[in-house]
DNA sequence: CTTGACACAGAACAGGCGTTCGAGTATCAT
DNA sequence: ATGATACTCGAACGCCTGTTCTGTGTCAAG
């Protein structure tokens, strides 16, 4: 008699269907499936091989379990349930220093407690895209952009912006990250801050100009004081 | 025997509680309540009166239901489904107008239009209660609070502060709503603008100063020059 | 070869849970 | 009065569902 065997490591073919399955199951129906549910669509014949699978996969740390209650099982971490998008915290934004730039691995593996949810409905235009980072902002630097010490900024990664579009610029040249509005201008480029009583840095085309993200949001959290 | 009757029309007290019960209990458990839990701790002895309320829940579509299905039950619209927090956004603040006070209305019905959902990962310390609303900036006028045209803030209603919290202010000799840091002081209030290079303003004791709320957050979507 | 872990099946148990039914009470318009 | 409507209760029915127990086949280590 055939048996697929999956000794030792990792997920197994089935604990990666057992997952999917969940997650389809719980977008369409919008709740949990059930343990016979699962076994149904997944090709196990039996609810103990199911449980038997649940049960490593809560000790994996992929899903928590409400145990006795009926299709108490949820999907945990890094899977984005619903309409939520979590953006991972690559670290901070200064002046003084280059932003960290994201790399494919960051995107794969981040601990919750180094991201930020987002509701998808807040995201403005088709920024809907999984690449997306987030920064927190270190010291007063920022102040001309209207970002406080501590506010979180959103950013999608490109080297290239339109006019008018909030950018994290490395002024290389001042050796300085900066956030502004950018326009390209006939002799150059204009970064005006957002904050309308503070003037522009006006730059010739020599001077060197590289841009790492546009600014897609800003949460400030004022819960410093409480 | 003496027995709470409400006739015809909108939702009545039970209603109201199982409702607030619905939400509690996914908030804290992850997943519904049970029709019998929901009869435990809303006073309901017999669970075909629960049951006779859901059913009218859910034809006024406040909730949905699968039949026949453990817990399959979810709260629809303007009730925050899983870890989301729908906040109504009530109007617009600016310099020269009072902000508008949320009425207990404002809490009951509003459209997903006019209201942002913000992840309950996001909200900082306990303000995960229901009794947020959220103004739009309109203007300028609150640079000085490090808040741009457009921005949303987030608040909670108060009447009274702490020192150090960020409170939305009406200052009635000046005609004037705005929002800074507040702080009692021996001979009266200072109110800290966010902005650190900014000057605070001093207030005597005898001036009259209406604090409307606390700010939570603040969010500035970056989406005005796609 | 024996042993033990691992993967799986099937059946049975027990409690959870939605549903339904019968019956009772209070308020109100007719 | 009378019936209609709204609301409540208690109990029972029966499926749903997680849990547990027994047993079987595979494979690698000793």
């Amino acid at each position: 008699m055939m048996m697929m065997v999956r000794k030792s490591k990792g997920l197994g073919e089935r604990h990666q269907r057992i997952l999917d399955f969940i997650a389809s199951y719980q977008r369409e129906h919008k709740h949990p499936p059930s343990i016979r549910e699962i076994g149904e669509h997944c090709d196990i014949s039996s609810t103990s091989v199911v449980n038997y699978y649940l049960d490593q996969l809560e000790k994996n740390g992929h899903i928590e379990r409400d145990r006795k209650i009926s299709r108490g099982m949820r999907l945990t971490g890094n899977t984005p349930l619903g309409d939520m998008l979590r953006v991972p915290v690559l670290g901070v934004i200064q002046a003084g220093e280059p932003i960290p730039v994201p790399s494919n691995a960051d995107f794969q593996s981040f601990t919750p407690e180094d991201s930020v949810e987002i509701a998808t409905s807040l995201m403005p235009g088709r920024e809907k895209g999984k690449e997306l980072f987030a920064l927190q902002v270190q010291g007063d630097s920022m102040i001309d952009a209207m970002i406080n010490d501590g506010d979180i900024v959103i950013l999608k990664p490109t080297q290239d912006a339109r006019n008018g579009e909030m950018v994290a610029v490395w002024l290389s040249d001042r050796n300085e990250t900066t956030l502004k509005y950018y326009y390209k201008e006939k002799d150059g480029y204009r970064l005006q801050p957002a904050n309308p009583t503070m003037k522009p840095i006006m730059l010739k085309k020599t001077e060197a100009l590289e841009i790492k993200g546009k600014v897609v949001m800003v949460i400030r959290k004022v819960d410093r004081y409480n």
